[in-house]
DNA sequence: GCTTAAGTTATCATATATGATAACAGGGGC
DNA sequence: GCCCCTGTTATCATATATGATAACTTAAGC
């Protein structure tokens, strides 16, 4: 039996419930995975992600890694949204 | 008869057109709006602010200021969201 | 089982953001 | 006029994000 760390994530993430909760918990979480989304909606691998903005696929992996503990630039967000054919908003909404 | 490049800014910014056209321009120019409106929203200098997210004033203005040419991380962004009582959303929104 | 595609991880070099300090500019109050 | 408050700018040191390379995992296809 091998650990299962992973397989724990997929089922905990397939629950719709642990998956708001998920990304209620940490921003940089949900970030993760809008880029991925966005990135996937375009039809697009990392590899070629990674050609469009003159970079490798190692590091788009780094970018969309939840367990990345990078903080990103923010051109490095809206160049890579631009790539896929999004652009980035920036909302700042009042606390409660 | 002094250099009047801030004024020139001063009463382009006044025009709500040009003011439109000027966000429009670069949404890098309405972040550092929105955060120094923000801030002053919550009532604070850039020298409390500072104080606060343990730092100091100038690396404030450094950061609301126009012609910074600095990208921010999201953390950066993110703490002085919080800092002011906001939260910070992020949206990718399709091109066209 | 082998191969290929897609993504991950580790590591190092380089670029850039951030922190700190100091000096300066402008405005308002007195 | 002189302060004081607020924000700006320049500079340097440090922290961290990004780029590049290579090796590894996993799944899918045959």
């Amino acid at each position: 039996m091998r650990p299962s760390l992973k397989d724990f994530k997929k089922k905990a993430l397939a629950n719709p419930e642990v998956e708001k909760e998920y990304l209620d918990l940490a921003p940089a979480y949900a970030l993760r995975k809008q880029l991925i989304e966005i990135r996937k909606n375009a039809g697009l691998t990392q590899e070629e992600l990674a050609e469009i903005l003159h970079t490798k696929k190692s590091n788009i992996s780094r970018l969309e890694n939840v367990n990345s503990k990078i903080s990103p630039t923010l051109s490095t967000i809206e160049e890579y949204a631009k790539a896929v054919g999004y652009k980035l908003q920036l909302q700042f909404v009042p606390q409660h």
